[in-house]
RNA sequence: GCCCCCGUAGCUCAGUGGAUAGAGCAUUGGAUUCCUAAUCCAUGUGCGCAAGUUCGAUUCUUGCCGGGGGCACCA
């Protein structure tokens, strides 16, 4: 609809300046806006006030002009009025909202979708945890958002991958290996101090438990560091493993898993140090090799070869960013949590390193989660083990409760995620509120079945039968969906459709406890039942995109 | 000290360079002989403070105040 009323607005600035009404032909961009109150019409523009700079004459008067060259030819306009300091507002006939409704129907899963992606190549890489212990809430909330994220972005039309990047290899992997070791050691009765700098969780102990009853002996007999590395490599695979399942839970799959030290094995490390050394964008200093990330805006240099010759976290990961765009994608969007947010600067040199573009990589900073239970902070310790983890929390309150509580807010805020609040299934909980729509309608569709009523088609009587202000409301805010979608795939905001699916649900529930759609007038209800199955469809569609189900029954 | 983010209703959070800033919860009172009451209808106080840019600022800029996070040859 906003197309259609941008186009006749354009055409009709077109006329006035041919017939000399307007000084100039430079026109602004016609930004079309839903006014907040109805009395102001469907659609208003802002467009004569922002020309009144360009054509040197009051808005009022550049309103008037742009009305008389007004052409309607799909007779879609009902009325104009110039309002207040300049706006044109407009008024649309029901009629002119009724051909969106067959759109939905025939769109069905594609409804909202669109190729602006122009199927570039784009990556998104998401919760990469290491694999030293189980994911928590945080790990969740950015599990959440790329995944919703990557839908989102292959909706608008991109080719997205999903990736997770492994980081299996340096002193956190040890520790683990280190922490495992010294408890099977007290399994065995050797009583060691464990030490500060360990893992501490009883998951720790349950790997020990599990590598001893494994290759308890063979562990026994060998050297401490050899040990140690067993131990790592066994209690990394078992972690990562239950990373995996409890993704799986969440209803995330991952089409690449990337390994941190397969950059050393295949030398990508090294091959990308010599780079970096030709192109003299390193140099040596106290013993160590630093990257010049000053060079692009880093407020300091960065170590990659520690003096005691081992690279650093920084150096795999700009091998491992720079083989991103090796692998062929021309836009690379990261999530991280909010912690990392000084490292940006220095990825951000590593890419334009690598020859490519600032806009080429996005880093999506998603903020800390606050687990509490009525209202208190849950107590959490990494350190002392003591933690809730995100397969503790699904199992708690349901995946599809947990994502949308995750999507309704933006990443860029802290989050209170109350458990109990998300058990309840009331409006404290508007993914039920949601997902109540769908079912409800599926219930409506259900007993038209039942009473014969024939199939959800487009029947031009009885769609010109939807006259009613909640129903043009319905198919107005349905219009709006590929908008949305379209904002929230450039904005990388996912929480836009959440609160979307909030405001559809809200007036279909009112509509709903209004009108009966199943009336007496058997041309009425057909009319009715092609508009809520279209809602249905919308709902699905947007739902689908947060990654939460939609039920025919609840 | 420096950097990033946040500050909107009693609470949890949306939103916007424009015309009277929203939703849920909480409060109070209502709605079902009929399509699922996990629903609906009604009920009011608010953009942290101060300057600047603008025809117009809650939105942009700067400063201040308050909260969170970050400033490693850790990952």
């Amino acid at each position: 609809m906003k197309t259609k009323l941008n186009k006749i607005i354009l055409k009709a600035a077109g006329i006035a300046h041919r017939t000399g009404r307007f000084p100039s032909d430079n026109f602004p961009e016609v930004l079309i806006e839903v006014p907040k109150l109805e009395s102001h019409g469907d659609y208003s523009t802002s467009f004569a006030m922002m020309s009144a700079g360009t054509q040197k004459m009051s808005p009022r008067k550049i309103a008037e002009a742009i009305l008389e060259g007004i052409e309607d030819p799909g007779d879609i306009i009902s009325d104009i009025q110039i309002a207040g300091p300049g706006f044109i507002n407009f008024y649309i006939k029901p009629s002119a909202w009724h051909p969106i409704l067959s759109r939905i129907n025939a769109e069905d899963l594609r409804y909202g979708a669109s190729d602006r992606g122009q199927r570039r190549k784009v990556q998104v890489e998401f919760v990469s945890a290491n694999p030293t212990g189980p994911l928590h809430v945080g790990h969740g909330r950015g599990a959440a958002v790329g995944d919703s994220l990557a839908n989102i972005l292959s909706f608008y039309g991109c080719d997205v991958q999903r990736e997770y990047y492994i980081n299996n290899s340096g002193r956190q992997i040890h520790t683990l290996g280190r922490s495992v070791y010294i408890r099977f050691l007290s399994l065995h009765g050797r009583e060691v101090v464990f030490p500060d700098d360990c893992y501490q969780g009883d998951y720790i102990l349950d790997l020990a438990r599990q590598i001893n009853a494994e290759k308890g002996d063979s562990l026994l007999a060998m050297s401490e560091d050899k040990a140690i590395q067993n131990c790592a490599r066994f209690a990394a695979d078992k972690v990562l493993a239950g990373i995996r399942s409890d993704l799986e839970h969440f209803g995330i799959v991952f089409d690449r898993w990337y390994s941190e030290q397969s950059l050393y094995d295949d030398g990508k490390v090294d091959r990308m140090i010599d780079d970096l050394l030709s192109r003299d964008l390193v140099y040596r200093k106290d013993g160590a090799l630093w990257f010049r990330t000053t060079s692009f805006g880093d407020e300091k240099d960065r170590v990659v070869v520690r003096t005691n010759g081992q690279t650093t976290y920084f150096a795999s990961d700009i091998a491992y960013h720079h083989d991103k765009y090796l692998r062929g994608f021309d836009r690379v969007i990261d999530i991280w949590g909010a912690d990392h947010h000084g490292y940006i600067p220095r990825m951000n040199a590593a890419v334009e390193a690598s020859g490519r573009n600032r806009n080429q990589f996005d880093v999506i900073l998603v903020r800390l989660v606050n687990l509490l239970r009525n209202g208190k902070p849950v107590a959490m310790s990494t350190r002392a083990g003591e933690f809730v983890t995100l397969g503790d929390v699904i199992d708690e309150v349901g995946r599809d409760a947990a994502r949308f509580i995750f999507l309704t807010r933006h990443y860029d805020s802290t989050l209170d995620f109350d458990l109990e609040l998300a058990k309840r299934k009331t409006n404290d909980n508007p993914v039920y509120y949601v997902q109540y729509v769908h079912a409800r309608i599926a219930s409506i569709i259900r007993k038209s079945v039942e009473k014969e009523m024939g199939p959800v088609t487009y029947d031009p009587a009885a769609v010109s039968m939807l006259t009613v202000k909640e129903e043009i409301g319905l198919i107005k805010r349905m219009d709006h969906f590929p908008e949305v979608i379209l904002r929230s795939a450039e904005e990388m905001t996912p929480h836009r459709i959440a609160f979307y699916l909030i405001d559809l649900a809200a007036a279909f529930h009112a509509y709903y406890n209004k009108h009966r759609v199943l009336t007496d007038d058997p041309i009425l209800a057909r009319g009715r039942l092609y508009l809520v199955a279209a809602v249905k469809k919308v709902i699905r569609n947007g739902l689908t995109l947060l990654g939460v189900s939609a039920p025919e029954r609840m």
